[in-house]
DNA sequence: CCAAAAGTGTTGCTTGTACACCCATGT
DNA sequence: ACATGGGTGTACAAGCAACACTTTTGG
């Protein structure tokens, strides 16, 4: 009886198709003043060898966002990345290979912080946002789409967390917004504003590298989760 | 020769599984002062008869988007509906079913032109946005997500088009962000704001049925395709 | 006449933007 | 001493929010 009635369950499933499921992480990194992308070369055919992003294929047992982390400690040996949805991509004929339905991620990561070996070993790339190879497939879609994401998130909320060391100086993040952005802000009127938003802690220490007067270090409060959110520039 | 190099194609994806993909939407409509949503008793086990979102399985040709118009085609009787990706559903657990991936979209319709014979013989109801039963699995979450990114969507774009009559008064148009934001708007505010856009056009006919003194009709010029892009009001 | 909704105007405050200017210091 | 980036101050414009006020018309 108990038998007959998982048949029932599953019959009208069964009727329908299973595809092929993966995951595309756009993983941004910051550095030498440059958004940057981390791309690898394709390790199967079709397209072998190609640029792609870094991708899988989801398993069994784990959720689109656990296949995505699988796949991003595999590639950069990093726990707890900053991960968010982007976009499902799934017209039939997108990947050459098989039918593949394909949602996409925006990582965020601390360049410094990741597994340099590892990254190499898998033969890797950093890729400045504005001078990125030609991709496979729909993968230069995926990233425009990213970039947006990124773009959007970065106007409401201040992120920098995710991409700077624990110790930055203001001139810093107004240059990762503007390599995120694109263009140029205002020194005196980016400060103001993110001042303004009080989750940003002055440490006592000053970056005496980059300026002969040096400048303060900052860093995020601790238990200010992010929870405000609120217009950081405007966009667009 | 040729079929070897298929057979090489295929192997790497035939390692991995394959998995169920569904899509689920979320129908929002206007009618009567309030946001409604339009859901429906599903017609299968489990859950059988429990109130669900309009979904259905994605098959072999069809992309994520062409299977949510194919379902909202077989229950608005409706083309050329707006339709937007929202996000990702797929926890293993989800679906008490089996193990289905589901995408969910926002579709807006207009409550006035949808095919209410089809809809009544499905047994879908129109739900308040504000008095909503139980619903299905995560199908709850699902509409939290949705009603989220409309209201995004709502803070920099005009919508209403998509919502509203051919005609309507700026009341009405007011009416409608007040039920999508749950808030008031204050009138005179709300008017200069919209108006200031330029995307809407004063008709000559006035609507004399909801005041006396008449209120006249807008409605959104031809050309602008909505690619202006805004803060309408703040949110959050 | 007057209640009620439509529509306009005024005012003060907050935010954004441009840009001038002072500060500290290594060469 | 001065060039260089760090940091502050000011002044005007734009945007926002609150609310008073005028207009129209059916009952």
């Amino acid at each position: 009886m108990e038998e007959n009635v998982v048949l029932m369950l599953t019959e009208i499933y069964k009727k329908h198709p299973k595809h092929y499921v993966a995951v595309d992480c756009s993983i941004f990194g910051y550095e030498e003043g440059e958004l940057k992308l981390l791309l690898y070369p394709r390790g199967f055919e079709p397209a072998r060898g190609k640029w792609s992003l870094m991708g899988g294929f989801v398993q069994e047992g784990e959720s689109l966002e656990e296949a995505a982390r699988r796949v991003l400690l595999q590639t950069t040996g990093m726990h707890n990345i900053f991960l968010e949805q982007a976009a499902a991509f799934s017209k039939p004929g997108r990947d050459a290979g098989a039918r593949v339905i394909s949602m996409t991620f925006v990582a965020l990561i601390r360049i410094d912080m990741h597994d340099k070996e590892l990254v190499r070993e898998s033969g890797a790339q950093w890729w400045p946002i504005t001078k990125l190879p030609k991709l496979i497939f729909d993968h230069e879609e995926m990233i425009g789409n990213a970039l947006s994401l990124l773009q959007q998130k970065a106007s409401i909320n201040l992120i920098g967390k995710e991409l700077l060391p624990e110790l930055f100086t203001l001139i810093q993040l107004k240059n990762l917004y503007e390599a995120i952005f694109q263009r140029t802000f205002d020194t005196g009127n980016f400060r103001k504003k993110v001042l303004s938003l009080d989750i940003l802690e002055r440490s006592s220490k000053k970056n005496t590298s980059e300026s002969k007067k040096g400048a303060f270090y900052y860093k995020f409060k601790e238990a200010e989760t992010g929870l405000r959110s609120e217009r950081i520039v405007k966009f667009p």
